[in-house]
DNA sequence: TGGGCCTCTATTGTATACAATTTGATGGCG
DNA sequence: CGCCATCAAATTGTATACAATAGAGGCCCA
């Protein structure tokens, strides 16, 4: 049966990458085929790592069913940190109420691992978004609710966070640091409250962060969406 | 191609009725060919019908990946609610802002449609959730929020809505109708914050209503949480 | 020259056969 | 009597061939 390595999710994490990786346009027109060969295996793993990615709004879909990478807008992301907002906070205030012990220095580990990553000369970006998913992770899992949990992996997955840590220069990674720092405090405390709005205001830092990123030095980027709209004319 | 009638959609409508329609007991396991009986194609689409209704929480599967018909505790209830009210919320405190005057006018005749069915002798519970459902639809819609609309559909398909309406009292449904005047109402005067207490207010009562009607009346259907749990076991 | 129709091709949808894996049972052995 | 190995049956995963449909481009006719 479908082993560990299933092809449905091989063709999900080859696909995920060759989006992310900038060999797609948005607006670009992709068939099964050509993302079966990429993917390396048949058409139909493929379809169904395109419906998750079609979830994720990853991929599009014109009326006529063909397959188009998608486009994010600046509403695109400004919806995206909105929703995060609201559902991540909400996610730290119920984490905030039913913590346990072991999931605390769990949070506590993944953030020594976050500043070891930042607080010296050259930061390690990789690392820093590691330590930083773990993080986040195990709040949206002390939260304990799996339908929260399923929609935070749709709005957190996307190339948002990628970018936004790309963006952050090593200021900002510590000062995003210390936001777990103060989280953590919030969690000791038991505080929802504070959990809830530390964590905004970490989200709020991130979005600025990177919109004034992508205004300034990433224009091409933006240019990119006045062309193929998010709902892939063709 | 795959014409207005898809066979997975024709397997997703019909396996989702079967799963409501009382023949399937929570915990059961179903097979991949017994669904494709049910629907009356073959694998493929049942395949991809299963996966929507995994998203939405209808099935689960087990770690070897089988398929079982989905429990819902009342946590699972409370928690819908709580999510429900926070994105609805939302989604009605955006609708103020951005509603144009045809959508003003939809929600004014679903309004209309929803009195009728509700305002006389005998309630008729199919066209009280029709207008029900028009009018929740057109408030995401203005809402001008795709992913937000995304998210709600995993939220509002699920059986709560039906069976809550089920319990409702002829007053609940006149209740329910009030408050669908008094967020048009909130929607006239673009005020967001009376829009979203209002939604919020709805829905909390349709949470204590359903709860009241589920502890009281229908014993049975929680007794079965107790056996076979979110997780299906087996 | 322009518009409508028609054919041909590109692309997605479905069925089916086969492969891989899990489960459950059966039987041997300590 | 219990436990582990091994095999058969049940179930999901994948590939491929075929069906159905939408798009593109040419052709005819006005």
């Amino acid at each position: 049966m479908g082993a560990i390595n299933r092809a449905s999710d091989i063709a999900y994490a080859k696909i995920r990458a060759f989006l992310l990786g900038g060999d797609a346009n948005p607006g670009d027109q992709l068939t099964e085929e050509k993302l079966a060969e990429i993917a390396g295996v048949s058409r139909t793993p493929v379809r169904e790592a395109t419906r998750r990615l079609e979830a994720e709004m990853l991929l599009v879909r014109n009326a006529s069913k063909r397959i188009f990478v998608a486009d994010w807008s600046r509403d695109d992301i400004d919806e995206i940190f909105v929703l995060r907002e609201m559902l991540e906070g909400h996610a730290a205030e119920r984490a905030a109420r039913r913590l346990t012990a072991t999931q605390l220095s769990d949070l506590e580990a993944s953030n020594r691992k976050l500043h070891h990553a930042v607080d010296y000369e050259t930061p390690d970006i990789t690392s820093f978004l590691d330590a930083n998913r773990d993080f986040h992770e195990t709040i949206v899992a002390a939260a304990h609710s799996p339908r929260l949990a399923q929609i935070m992996a749709l709005l957190v997955d996307p190339p948002v966070v990628l970018r936004t840590a790309r963006s952050y220069s090593a200021e900002n990674l510590r000062q995003s640091a210390r936001d777990h720092d103060e989280l953590v405090a919030a969690f000791r405390a038991r505080d929802p409250a504070w959990a809830r709005a530390v964590m905004g205001s970490h989200l709020r830092r991130a979005f600025h962060i990177f919109v004034n990123a992508a205004e300034t030095t990433t224009t091409q980027t933006m240019d990119r969406t006045d062309n193929a709209s998010c709902d892939a004319a063709k």
